[in-house]
DNA sequence: GCATAACAGCGTACGCCATACGCAGAGGAG
DNA sequence: CTCCTCTGCGTATGGCGTACGCTGTTATGC
């Protein structure tokens, strides 16, 4: 016999559920004062002010005027209130792309529009990530990703694979800035010092003749001139995408 | 007048300045019943056995039959602790590329050890990092990885991007994989459905018509077949060295 | 040989965290 | 009017990192 219906599947929490729409409020008991977009908008507003380690149970609470324990009949968990806070954190995608696009300058238009939205919340950036999305915005921005590269000729498993591995690189190359950041606030550094500063401790602690390779890089000076970050971003991303487009040129024959 | 040193550069914890072997024992007082990499074996054990969330400061201590507060004669915070055990975990660097490797050949071998390394321990992806490698072995990956771009005609602060973009990408692709096995150890599901019951999940959420591109790639039945996670890390992998082959193809014009 | 001072080990205590549980009261449904 | 469900939340538990200070050990200076 064929199963009714194919919801037997993995069960997705109620406040994720209702995220998508999916869930009608229950008629009976009193009117909720609070809501999980309220509870969620909350924890973001905390944590862009003072980082995702502020964001406590508590803390969210008493941003609302709540006990801590209300917040448990919207949220099932801390974890939960983490991952709605990355899907409104990341916020609608950057919708699809421009008509006349080709696919190098779409996803470049996507690749930055992630990095701008992580260069503003890095928080975003220590939430731990326990599995692939499954949030409405999320996918929304996989979509447009997709979209992208709806002209050319690679294989649908492919374009997922081109996707995975840019939003990859965007979030390494906005970890590694928004680290340099974070040390400079906790140590006091001008964050233009942070780098120079690194490479003296380095050059002090290798011995030459073990490291080579490494001496050689410290003294062309690479660490000391402050880059624009965002040219570093650029780097990378360029030759990302030189690789994507060797694939393409081979597919297409 | 000129400084005697350059010692007032950035300071150093003495857990990390004695991983240099650059601090000599103080010769009063009882002689030390542990050490510093007796303490980070232990706790390198712990992580092995059960996951990094398990690695306490009084757990690394019953791992050592000892109380927990005498660790901190050791180090100085768990930070400090943590920052010793990826130094430990990642092991010595793979070495120098074989004498006639060119340079694709070298960094695809080194991108592979850093791949085994994390699949074999896949909680160093989970230790927070606070900044730019200072302990000895990690600055050991970045002198081998160096080495495998001499003969190329790059400048030195581009072969720093390409390793950051290498070890970033390959710290990604074990983020993703170690994800489904956790999750899988989590949920009770087969590792080989994870990705179908999450292709099933998506389809079922997801309007057709608001995510014509993601419809269709689910679709493909992309989630559907098993891949070997290899191939999946080869397929990014030869992606950014075709970009880097180009690269080296513009310089050496 | 003895006093001294540095140091190892660690017991106690504090403040913070997530969250299980159960109670009080609100407010539609019958 | 009664019941039953749902909201809000107070209390309590067990974990965490770690500041502080005590006890006992040990090599050194006298």
């Amino acid at each position: 016999m064929a199963a009714k219906t194919d919801d037997s599947g993995p069960v997705l929490p109620p406040a994720i559920e209702s995220a998508w729409g999916l869930r009608e409020r229950p008629p009976k008991g009193p009117r909720p004062g609070m809501s999980v977009p309220t509870i969620v908008d909350a924890a973001v507003r905390v944590a862009d002010a003072d980082g995702l380690a502020a964001v406590s149970m508590s803390r969210v609470a008493k941003e609302l005027g709540a006990a801590t324990m209300a917040l448990y009949r919207y949220v099932g968990s801390k974890d939960e209130l983490l991952m709605l806070m990355v899907d409104t954190g990341y916020g609608p995608s950057p919708g699809p792309p421009p008509p006349h696009d080709d696919w190098r300058a779409g996803l470049t238009r996507w690749a930055w529009a992630e990095h701008d939205v992580l260069r503003q919340r890095p928080w975003l950036l220590h939430v731990p990530i326990s599995g692939p999305p499954i949030t409405p915005q999320q996918l929304g921005w996989m979509e447009d990703g997709l979209r992208c590269l709806d002209g050319t000729t690679l294989a649908e498993g492919e374009k997922m694979s081109v996707l995975l591995l840019l939003t990859g690189y965007v979030r390494n190359e906005a970890t590694l800035t928004s680290q340099i950041a974070e040390g400079s606030r906790a140590t006091g550094v001008e964050p233009s010092e942070m780098m120079p500063a690194y490479g003296r401790l380095v050059a002090r602690l290798i011995d030459p003749a073990r490291f080579p390779a490494l001496h050689r890089v410290l003294g062309a000076g690479v660490l000391n001139q402050d880059d624009d970050p965002d040219d570093e971003f650029t780097f990378g991303l360029d030759r990302i995408l030189d690789g994507v487009e060797a694939l393409i040129r081979r597919r297409a024959g």
